[in-house]
RNA sequence: CGGGAUGUGGCGCAGUUGGUAGCGUACCUGGUUUGGGACCAGGGGGCCGCAGGUUCGAGUCCUGCCAUCCCGACCA
């Protein structure tokens, strides 16, 4: 491994990349615009599905697991849907292979056409309306709430890890519901389990809104959104939830009869988060030493280095410790690896985001101390070995909290009310970050912002106060402000 | 998909007018070291992105393709 990141003020991009592959997260395969996610990075992902799940199941979700091919004739039963998805798909055709009577290897046998070709999911609203039609029947069905985790493909012309790839893992709910409030409930309840876990443990704050119909996701009523803002001042659209309402159950002919024996549409909400929030992560906490990993969401919450290398009093002493965290619920790692000298091991476990590491040597157990460094701000001291566990629980809570703190300051300092369009650019590319600013509520408008500034409008705060103005662009009148920034 | 750049041991790179591949780091062995990325000695590892072509001979020249990065367009 090289020793240095490229710093975030030299390139952040570059920054970005640095982290990924030097933290060991994931890398590019031989499969274009596709990553492998490696072990450190999966893990990630793992404690992220964990508490997810968790929190879908505690309002009431049950997961299920529908096919990764989807005929072709379901992606154009919903007109909206086809317009936004058709372009980016993968499509299967053929369904075996043979040998080349030329020797060349194996092609496709041409005998093997599909009657009907099938698309590799981009999304799964389709497949599963299609199966809901049998599932639902009457009002007694309701409300159905499923979630599935699984992986999706668009195929995308410029691609990042982890924030844009051609193949992502995801989890998609698909929630059946008897009224339309039932459904617009839903929606919104899933995008508060969204910012709840974007802040209490991605340590990541948000902001709610709901999407112009510009940005609407094809073939929804309503698009709710968190949006977080990055390190460089760009937006991430971190989570989705859509009102549908009654778009794919007419599209897929999914009705209900209610209790006076009518027959009715059912409304529909869908929502998800990717691996997309794995580049949230990093763009939020990490500095030029490398990843940071809130304590909720770390694989490793404590890395104990032995100075200078192991030995039996040591090992002693950190296996102790080991014992009393696990007892805690916090997973620590003894470094004993003959192989490294400390410096090495403080600099590797720094790059991966490990929230705390434990020195301990000689000196230190004669005072019956260790020496703890805090990943965030990097921060030493000594502490005795009496109560260290506790000390480590409260310091790990400390961190959980400072880097929430630390990107929410951030993140409030750049959120910038502006009047005029000159000042919008300006701030636009100065400080960057969000910028609030009265829209005069037209497509027209915000595509034409859009190509003079290359931002576009993140969302609408839900909690926004009415404030007549004028539109930056038209003049024209408006009711509020609304929130656009530069995005990923 | 358009413009630009790049592709050589795991990673980072050099390779001249075409002559059969080298450096740093990582890795293995031994030794000395060790409180912020150790040092010495010895050693192993390369279809030079892939496929064609030119040539006595191609990492080097030509054509096509693939991938990555940057800038656009696109992006739920």
């Amino acid at each position: 491994m090289s020793k240095e990141l490229t710093s975030r003020s030299e390139d952040y991009s570059a920054w970005y990349n640095d982290i990924v592959k030097k933290a060991k997260l994931a890398e590019h395969s031989a499969v274009r615009g596709c990553m492998v996610i490696r072990p450190h990075g999966f893990a990630i992902w793992e404690k992220i599905q964990r508490q997810l799940d968790d929190m879908f199941k505690e309002t009431g979700h049950v997961n299920a697991y529908f096919p990764l091919f989807i005929p072709k004739s379901f992606l154009s039963r919903e007109a909206a849907h086809v317009d936004g998805f058709a372009k980016e798909c993968a499509v299967v055709t053929h369904h075996r292979l043979m040998n080349d009577p030329n020797g060349n290897g194996i092609i496709v046998d041409p005998d093997a056409k599909l009657e009907e070709e099938l698309i590799i999911r981009p999304t799964s609203e389709t497949i599963i309306w299609n199966t809901y039609r049998d599932w639902i029947k009457s009002y007694r069905d309701l409300p159905l709430l499923i979630n599935q985790w699984a992986n999706v493909v668009r195929w995308e012309m410029r691609t990042r890890l982890f924030l844009r790839t051609a193949e992502f893992l995801w989890q998609e709910g698909h929630t059946a519901h008897a009224t339309k409030e039932e459904g617009i409930v839903e929606s919104r309840t899933m995008l508060e389990v969204y910012a709840e876990f974007a802040e209490k443990y991605m340590a990541m704050p948000v902001i709610k809104g709901i999407k112009t119909a510009n940005e609407r996701f094809a073939g929804a009523e309503e698009t709710y959104t968190i949006e977080a803002l990055m390190q460089d001042g760009k937006a991430l659209q971190a989570g989705t939830s859509h009102f549908l309402g009654q778009n794919f159950a007419k599209a897929f002919d999914v009705k209900f009869l209610n209790s006076n024996n009518q027959e009715e549409y059912v409304w529909a909400t869908s929502w998800g988060v990717s691996t997309r929030l794995i580049g949230g992560l990093i763009m939020s906490h990490s500095d030029d030493q490398g990843l940071v990993i809130p304590p909720k969401l770390a694989p490793i919450h404590v890395a104990i280095v032995p100075i200078p290398k192991p030995s039996e009093e040591i090992t002693e002493v950190a296996l102790e410790i080991i014992k009393k965290l696990k007892a805690k619920g916090i997973v620590a790692k003894y470094d004993d690896d003959e192989r490294n000298r400390p410096g090495f091991k403080f600099a590797e476990h720094e790059m991966m985001g490990v929230p705390v590491r434990l020195g301990i040597g000689m000196r230190d157990l004669a005072n019956q101390q260790v020496e703890v460094a805090r990943r965030d701000t990097k921060e030493k001291s000594s502490v005795s070995l009496e109560g260290i566990d506790v000390y480590i629980e409260n310091l790990l809570e400390e961190i959980q909290n400072n880097l929430f703190e630390r990107a929410k300051t951030y993140r409030d300092e750049h959120i910038t009310k502006v009047d005029t369009l000159e000042e919008f650019m300006e701030v636009l590319e100065g400080k960057g970050g969000f910028i609030k600013a009265h829209w005069d509520g037209t497509t027209e408008t915000e595509l034409k912002i859009k190509e003079l500034t290359k931002a576009t409008i993140r969302c609408i705060p839900l909690d926004n106060e009415p404030e007549d103005g004028k539109c930056i662009l038209t003049g024209n009148p408006s009711v509020q402000r609304v929130l656009f920034a530069k995005a990923y």
